[in-house]
DNA sequence: ACCCACATGTAATGTGTTACATGATTTT
DNA sequence: AAAATCATGTAACACATTACATGTGGGT
């Protein structure tokens, strides 16, 4: 049920629309959480029914209403209660490490490219969260704890798509090495 | 359909029961693929409806038949098509890092001690995968590619630990830090 | 006596993805 | 004129998790 937790999670910063929501998913809660619009809304309308948001609904000239999600208080007991409860570290499945292992199938050149692929996406991803790095956590010792904690999960994305980027490197090299004397 | 990609790969190294590729999956291929036995013996049902595999029933005394999968030849061609097709970086969710950004709605305790298991969780897991470099991979460069392409999951999955460790690390640092201040 | 390894599966439920469906307003 | 943004949803399908279900043989 943790999406429906990462949902409650936003909704305790502000109230929000499915659309909203939808917007923060793809932008930095994306850093540990993803979910499409469809999801969004089915998973919304789970959680009024279970009395842990609530919503009025705003009309609009020209456009579809706006349903507002706002959270209950049972719903912020909800949430407490599943943060203090302990979690597994997350199960990732690595179609690429799959691909690689399978190497001698294809040629030395297909799987090459795709490596030097995926090190642009993660160089990207890298460059993006640099970015919010310098722009918004110049000097992060001195905010309040609330923006520390969301430095940290910055520094987790960082982290994470730097020993990306070192890996693709090395596996680079050893192909390429390989394709030398082979 | 990357379940079905990553039973074929085990088949290409030699024939499997189910359970066979259920304990393959709690080991090496865990570094970047997970499942079940219930998955497993549903998607080799899959599998031999499709042709990708077939099997034979093996008649064992006193315990359950046995049956052996083979990758077919239309198999192998459909798993190097798949290799060669390019393919997203994964994507996680990290109930971690969504609890840690809640942070403020507990005692810091709670979160340290959160932080603190998980940090133990990932050193183990890196002594696990540094044990296996140092039995199995001394010399890396002497061995055949194959093995330099298991290899290199291997240091994928030492990379993604280590960086792990450091962010838990650091990620207590900053909240006893805090602790000292508030 | 109890637990682990062997060996297979079904069923229910929960979660996630892809495709379909609509339609006005604002920006390029 | 085309594309992006705003704003909502349904439906089908694919994939994953948890519980249920059975039973032998070997080791502690």
């Amino acid at each position: 049920m943790a999406l429906a937790h990462a949902i409650l999670a936003c909704l305790m910063d502000s109230d929000c629309t499915g659309y909203d929501l939808a917007k923060q998913f793809n932008g930095s809660v994306s850093l540990f959480w993803q979910a499409t619009h469809q999801q969004i809304y089915q998973e919304l309308s789970n959680l009024e029914t279970l009395c842990w948001v609530d919503s009025q609904t705003i009309p609009q000239a020209g456009r579809p209403d706006k349903k507002l999600y706002h959270i209950t208080e049972l719903g912020r007991k909800q949430l407490i209660e599943w943060v203090k409860k302990p979690c597994k570290p997350p199960s990732t499945k690595d179609e690429l490490l799959l691909k690689i292992r399978l190497g001698t199938l294809v040629e030395r050149q297909v799987i090459l490219e795709e490596l030097e692929r995926h090190r642009q996406i993660h160089l990207k991803k890298l460059s993006v969260y640099q970015d919010l790095k310098h722009q918004r956590f110049q000097n992060p010792q001195a905010l309040p704890l609330k923006a520390q904690l969301r430095y940290l999960a910055l520094l987790r994305g960082i982290g994470y798509e730097t020993e990306w980027l070192a890996w693709c490197t090395q596996a680079v090299q050893v192909l390429g090495a390989e394709a030398a004397t082979n």
